[in-house]
DNA sequence: TTTGAAATGTAGCAATGGCTACAGTTTTGT
DNA sequence: ACAAAACTGTAGCCATTGCTACATTTCAAA
């Protein structure tokens, strides 16, 4: 926080960072469409992230490149079970997050909102120490249920 | 968080949005340069960064052209009121989101490294309620320093 | 003062993620 | 079966953020 001790390691992100962040929320997001209804298609992804196929095309294109998504043309989407791995990681992530917001009383929609961005920056030491608290909490309530 | 309910307008975010995140980054990182060593250059800027001065004389220029920096050939690097606005509103709540971290017990190197990413995602509301459980938790102490 | 090192600027390339416009494929309804 | 609609693919554009290589400017030391 002091503005003298300023390493970049903490800081080589950006670039790279960002284009893991789109592998993981789209993988995620595959896997959610699969499990609810059944298939998922690049509309399914256009539609969910707010841009045009085109854009949506080119990002399944790069990560099925990249080994996670398995894709043939005009057919539905699916994930490698590398790339299923990596869903149910993220996904596992997400949800704490969002409990943990909960459980400090945000509502409902601002914690899937802030959760949504902040998931990807939490690092395994933050992520036990959110999945903690949402454990004393719940416990809290459950023994205190006034 | 449950799969059906997509709505993009959560997600339209991405490209724009990290522009954004960039514009704080070095807003902030601007002033802090400004005050520990009465002036910021942009070598300072590429090494706090871990990227190439080429790399951080773009996006000064970005940021100079967009009325948040002020800039000329050759020389120091400084803030224009917006982006001196700017800076400090980041740097509030960089700390805040800093000291929340800390308080729920995470070590000093962790929080750094994740507050730097998650800052940039946390809503007012959310904030607030980082506020106040930093305050609960230090009214906690001093009232019972066991 | 001059000269060499450090700092900064510029040219040009790549990857990512946006877009529109248009072409091709699948599905659906008649 | 076939036409229309919906979906997907491709071409080609732009902005952002990386880079290397090279040119220029500043500054300090000899």
């Amino acid at each position: 926080m002091t503005s003298t001790d300023r390493k970049p390691s903490q800081h080589q992100r950006t670039r790279s960072d960002h284009a893991t962040e789109t592998a993981e929320d789209y993988t995620e997001a595959v896997f959610d469409f699969i499990e609810s209804q059944e298939e998922c298609r690049l509309r399914d992804l256009a539609k969910h992230f707010g841009v045009t196929h085109v854009t949506a095309n080119k990002i399944v294109a790069r990560l099925a490149k990249e080994g996670l998504l398995s894709i043939q043309p005009y057919r539905p989407i699916d994930l490698t079970p590398t790339g299923r791995k990596l869903a149910i990681q993220c996904k596992k992530r997400h949800e704490t997050v969002y409990r943990f917001l909960r459980c400090l009383g945000i509502d409902e929609l601002t914690s899937r909102i802030d959760s949504e961005g902040i998931e990807h920056h939490v690092s395994p030491k933050t992520l036990k120490a959110f999945e903690s608290f949402v454990a004393k909490v719940s416990l809290a309530k459950n023994i205190e249920p006034s």
